[in-house]
DNA sequence: GTTGACTCCGTATTTAGGTACGGGCTCGAT
DNA sequence: ATCGAGCCCGTACCTAAATACGGAGTCAAC
């Protein structure tokens, strides 16, 4: 066994020893060509599950991460192409905060419309998401 | 047939015969005592479902709408119910958009960082992802 | 040379919110 | 009375990213 196991791996990694299987699934990571049964790998997955982790917490999924890890792969590659994936990635994140932004205004506004007392007749949370006559023993015909 | 069937009340509310189905079984929605062997809603159901729509426009999770359909169901309970779901929903939504904004910050530096010219060696945004020796073939021990 | 920790693989389960399918009924209109 | 649209139900499938399971095989230390 000259390479590390993939118990080793994940350890030093800080990921469970399925999710390391599971991302060779999803072709992030190579299988190891090992001389036994068991897969050795190359310290250098290791880096290679972080960058995966790195990549992650910025919100890349990880199709998008195979991606960046196929053109760090390939260091003579097009570097236009990993800004077009960040530049794509960027604009889905300032999409999602404006939607954020716009359900915490309208929230925040119920919020501090509802005073927090009395019953739940009149709220006007709940008012805000009835329409029509919503009041009508919904239960029967 | 003196209400509505599945269909009519799914076109009125824009949604699919399924999905009303899938409410019912996720408790959003009471099945109604029918006279035959359809189901025969009030009209009233279509509003109900609209309630559900807004609330997830704004983020409540099905759980949540039905907690909130719950109380709404129910005039006398306590508004506090609902100011509290609301109030939990605001913190979370915030939440999400402050780790959208530091991702949004990271990422558009590293953008910047770019010059999208030339090859993936050294582009910055790789860079960032990677950590120690990832260069070394991973695909060898 | 045996034990026991580790690895193998495939499959199933999880969360969330649906969507799709297929075979069989039923309702209402003609 | 018949025909076809619509409804019934259960089950499977979908995305995403794992996590869990089970039974069998292996590797290495003692």
């Amino acid at each position: 066994m000259t390479g590390f196991t993939i118990g080793k791996v994940a350890k030093a990694a800080g990921v469970g020893v399925e999710t390391i299987r599971f991302y060779e699934k999803k072709g992030l990571i190579d299988r190891p060509v090992a001389k036994g049964t068991y897969r050795e790998y190359p310290k250098s997955v290791v880096a290679r599950i972080r960058f995966v982790k790195r990549a992650k917490e910025l919100g890349f999924k990880l199709s998008e991460v195979r991606e960046l890890l196929h053109l760090a792969d390939r260091p003579e590659e097009d570097r236009a192409a990993v800004k077009s994936i960040a530049e794509r990635k960027l604009v889905s994140i300032r999409q999602n905060i404006s939607d954020l932004k716009k359900a915490e205004s309208t929230l925040s506004d119920l919020v501090k419309q509802c005073s927090g007392e009395g019953p739940v007749q009149d709220c006007p949370i709940i008012e805000a998401f009835v329409d029509g006559e919503f009041r009508g023993d919904h239960n029967s015909v």
